[in-house]
RNA sequence: UCCCCAGUAGCUCAGUCGGUAGAGCAGGUGGCUGUUAACCACCGGGUCCGCGGUUCGAGUCCGUGCUGGGGAGCCA
């Protein structure tokens, strides 16, 4: 990069920005703007891939400043790219100084130009000599600019999930939040996947994954209406009545069925009224699906997909995870490294009623064979009985979804959870029935229509093979790996019942 | 949706028996220092969530609404 050639990057284009730049420009030493400067991220200033003496140009948000009359001021500068700020030492002799520099504040935006070098001080590896800080956004009223350098609670936080991410957890959750997703891509690319880009506008509407959102373009003050006064849905959009996805399992089924190991990983939503620290209105989720495969094949490839994706984070994010754990949880790196080397029990679902009823431990509500398992008795399984994750498999026909297979017992199907120490169920899956007559009778004995299931009905008419896949919701597994409480800290903007307010 | 808890300064909180409001941080001013969420002094800053009630008097007690949190159900 040549010198100053940054500055014509479109964040200056306004013109007082220009202006602003180009008399502290006049006002440099002929020398200084001589220098070749490289536009660095405070990550590689500080991971030491950029020798000392070299000169960078840095762009960030202000975190702290401390004065020292000695004729300097620190200046911590954070530009999101990694959990440290960069500590700029400013001279009093900065044309500036006075004017600017003695009035940043936290969230004032800089572009700082100066030499790295090895710090004098203690607590940082590199900090940088600034000859030159411009600051390009002031903070009006700092008094009430809500990020401080202190600690605030998430809930607060929440409230202003337009600056949050400034934090140090919500820059740490979003890096990790990416490092895991790229992970996820990864795993499934090297293990011969293809991701399958599945409909968020749905006609199916009875998928039996719970409330759905109306998707419609119909004035709502001024419904067209049928004969018998029933609202005339043909006028809709798509001539029929459509709503958000709630999964895109079936979708991705038939790509299953051609391209033999595919997934999903995109957006969904569930309009149900909970209210819980588990549950958004709005996520993300991943679902594998693969061809000539059965449970047992899908439980060991959840066991891969989350050791793999674990892994990655620890690798990529320690110096977030590092946060995590004295900030957020502790334990909550030894918890996934022990994951990582822990092999999955698997279990049974009657033999996990049985291990309940024997336990001789009160839980609020008894473990009875053909009632779901409660989260209480989740956890039990998992942190007390087993102490690493376990695979519940085989449940009662009657709690689970239609499209999951009958067994030979003609009593259960062949569905799965995998429970983890510390969270419970964290992935639902199943081995789908592939037999059009089972299928049907499955369907029909659920109150549901097969006539509307009629592409997915030929799939088993069409080279039907036996075949399986879970759902993991993106979320709860970033809730898993930072150690926080609530899932709405781990996605930018949470929807949840009474709240899209940003 | 059900059960429980909370709401006081920009933020985190204290506020005794019902007697007219406090600290730390943040902000401003000054001092000091290669500082480390610096330190010291001073200053400014309040619809005590809203509404209604009890009382001579309510941040405090009662009712109600709103908002937030925890737990349950549903689930990923």
């Amino acid at each position: 990069m040549r010198p100053w050639e940054c500055i014509f990057s479109p964040i200056f284009r306004e013109a007082p920005c220009r202006r602003r730049l180009s008399r502290l420009l006049k006002s440099c030493p002929r020398n200084t703007r001589r220098k070749v400067m490289q536009l660095v991220s405070v990550k590689k200033a500080l991971d030491g891939s950029i020798p000392a003496a070299t000169h960078v140009e840095m762009r960030g948000w202000v975190r702290t400043r401390r004065d020292s009359k000695a004729g300097i001021s620190f200046v911590n500068v954070t530009d999101g790219s990694c959990q440290d700020p960069i500590q700029v030492v400013a001279p009093a002799a900065l044309a500036n100084y006075q004017t600017e520099i003695l009035r940043l504040v936290a969230g004032c935006s800089v572009v700082v130009r100066g030499t790295l070098v090895k710090s004098q001080g203690k607590g940082q590896s590199y900090e940088v000599q600034a000859d030159e800080i411009v600051v390009v956004g002031f903070v009006d009223d700092p008094e009430t600019y809500p990020i401080q350098p202190k600690q605030h609670t998430l809930e607060f936080l929440r409230e202003v999930a337009h600056l949050r991410p400034r934090t140090n957890t919500f820059g740490a959750v979003a890096r990790v939040r990416h490092s895991a997703a790229m992970a996820v891509h990864r795993f499934f690319t090297e293990e011969g996947f293809f991701w399958v880009n599945t409909p968020i506008i749905t006609a199916s509407d009875a998928e039996g994954a719970g409330q759905m959102f109306r998707v419609s373009t119909l004035d709502l003050a001024n419904l067209p209406r049928d004969d018998k006064g029933k609202i005339d849905w043909h006028q809709d959009f798509f001539g029929k009545e459509t709503y958000l996805t709630v999964s895109g399992q079936l979708n991705v089924e038939a790509y299953c069925l051609a391209l033999s190991k595919v997934y999903t990983f995109g957006p969904t939503f569930r309009a149900e009224n909970s209210n819980t620290a588990r549950h958004l209105a709005e996520f993300w989720m991943i679902e594998p699906e693969i061809a000539f495969a059965d449970l047992n094949d899908d439980a060991n490839l959840a066991e891969r997909f989350l050791k793999y994706v674990f892994a990655a984070v620890l690798k990529e994010r320690a110096d977030d995870m590092k946060f995590f754990e004295e900030r957020v949880q502790k334990g909550v790196t030894a918890r996934m490294e022990k994951f990582i080397d822990s092999s999955f029990e698997r279990l049974d679902y009657t033999e996990a009623v049985s291990i309940l009823q024997k336990s001789g431990k009160k839980f609020d509500y008894p473990a009875e064979w053909g009632r779901d398992l409660q989260t209480e008795h989740e956890r039990f399984l998992t942190e007390e009985h087993v102490g690493r994750p376990v695979v519940v498999m085989n449940y009662p026909e009657v709690i689970k979804a239609f499209y999951m297979r009958m067994n030979d017992d003609e009593k259960t199907v062949a569905a799965m959870d995998v429970l983890a120490p510390g969270i419970g169920e964290i992935i639902g899956g199943s081995q789908r029935e592939e037999r059009l007559d089972r299928l049907d009778a499955r369907m029909t004995k659920m109150g549901l229509h097969p006539e509307h299931y009629a592409w997915y009905r030929d799939l088993r008419r069409y080279g039907s093979v036996p075949h399986a896949g879970f759902g993991l919701g993106f979320e709860r597994l970033i809730v898993y790996i930072c150690g926080l409480q609530n899932i709405r800290d781990a996605i930018p903007y949470p929807r949840v019942p009474g709240l899209a307010q940003f």
